[in-house]
DNA sequence: TTGATTTGTCCTACATTGTTGCTGTAAGGT
DNA sequence: ACCTTACAGCAACAATGTAGGACAAATCAA
């Protein structure tokens, strides 16, 4: 993908970034967490797939750092992978903000 | 992709989107014009390529319509491609919006 | 202690997007 | 004619987005 600057994000994989951020305010931000997290803000439906997928992905890509919890003491209480974004995320999010913003101000008053 | 509601938009269409509006305000919102537009606005390089690839795929899903110009008296004034948003685009972008602030919202104040 | 239930992770497989780099076309200038 | 300028568009590949499971471990209930 683009080679220049930072290896621009895709739509999706800012809105897990934020939404691990969000997520990690209070509890752990954790696959299901996250995808809770994704779902109540942006009242948009993904899978669990996809989040993981992409978890994944921004991990390689230096984005995220995971570390493994161990079980809670909950009926199913599983070991959780649970994430934080990394400074380089922070400069992409707030790169994608920036170049979307400069574009709406660009329109507004206009037809939209 | 998405099937539930309308297939959501990627990153890079949604500038191009952007785009063929702020473009539209003064002149025709063709090709070139429209990367220049993005370019300029987002401090972002794109080829030429995968702006047209982008605005024939967004056509496809009726997001853009588009007319010909006749040809222009300048040096190599070809005839042009332009664009005009639909309405689905205009429901589509603000969507989008109202996504990704909902998320940007939920972390305001923390460590962003 | 076996099995159902819950909470979670992760993978497979495929569709859609993102991107480069090149080819093609027409008009004006010289 | 031939070069240059201003455009459009394609082929081919890389990266992302997504659904739909399979799997793992803990607890509960009989």
């Amino acid at each position: 993908m683009g080679r220049e600057t930072p290896p621009a994000l895709g739509e999706f994989e800012q809105m897990v970034l934020l939404a691990v951020l969000c997520a990690g305010r209070d509890d752990d931000a954790y696959g299901l967490n996250v995808l809770a997290e994704l779902e109540t803000r942006t009242n948009r439906r993904a899978s669990r797939g996809a989040v993981y997928m992409t978890l994944d992905r921004l991990e390689k890509k230096g984005l995220l750092s995971s570390y493994l919890t161990g079980p809670t003491p909950e009926r199913g209480g599983r070991a959780k992978r649970c994430y934080r974004v990394t400074k380089s995320a922070l400069a992409a999010l707030r790169a994608s903000r920036r170049a979307l913003t400069a574009l709406w101000d660009g329109v507004r008053g206009s037809e939209i």
